[in-house]
DNA sequence: AGGATGATCGTCT
DNA sequence: GACGATCATCCTC
């Protein structure tokens, strides 16, 4: 699996959450390496009331408005760890959350990782994968371009027609609006997968 | 220094 | 479907 290239992803938040359905996430645990597909993922926008850069930058939030295409990851609730790919240009704070993977390498590592979930469950949910990928606030600013330990993979860019849209998840806050988007069918998604054409 | 909030998850009914 | 865990973060005093 061939590490992404700069210039292969777009800069655009939207156009980003959709780039990266069916691309990878390859994690490096030790000697281990655990990988998924990305099958979902939400959008967070300049100006967006829910985008955590809405406010501007704060110590959490600093890698929101770094280069785009670097990890964001922070602690919600106190029990789990979201993972995020910044978008736009340094110094706009927006960014697209990765909701669940398809797992496809390492899963006998992702089991010890969560312990008694199914396979099925193993990365569904952003808090999910990142316990099942050992992804907590250390990882925060790698670039998933260059660096080591964290980074994306090409795998085949999913067709438009097997993307669907819908409102994004678990939030208040600009709840409406469909800035969530998923692969057709895939049994690995989180939350309702009945929902419209793009 | 103290209080409210949250891009979730697992458990229970 | 509903609720509690649990704590980093941010805002207010």
């Amino acid at each position: 699996l061939r590490r992404l290239e700069a210039g292969e992803l777009p800069e655009e938040t939207r156009a980003l959450a959709r780039a990266l359905l069916g691309r990878y996430v390859i994690r490096q645990i030790g000697s281990e390496i655990v990988a998924g597909r990305i099958v979902e993922t939400e959008a967070y926008l300049l100006g967006d009331p829910a985008c955590h850069g809405f406010i501007g930058p704060t110590p959490r939030t600093a890698t929101l408005f770094g280069p785009p295409h670097h990890a964001y990851v922070y602690q919600i609730y106190g029990t789990s760890f979201c993972f995020n790919v910044s978008g736009e240009a340094e110094g706009d704070g927006a960014g697209v959350l990765v909701r669940a993977l398809e797992p496809v390498i390492g899963d006998d590592v992702m089991l010890q990782l969560r312990p008694g979930s199914s396979r099925a469950d193993l990365c569904r949910g952003p808090g999910r994968l990142c316990a099942a990928m050992a992804i907590d606030r250390s990882l925060d600013g790698v670039d998933l371009l260059t660096d080591s330990g964290l980074w994306l993979s090409a795998g085949r860019p999913l067709r438009p027609s097997r993307v669907r849209v819908g409102p994004r998840i678990g939030i208040t806050r600009a709840a409406s609006r469909p800035l969530r988007y998923y692969e057709a069918g895939n049994p690995h998604v989180s939350g309702p997968r009945k929902s419209i054409r793009p």
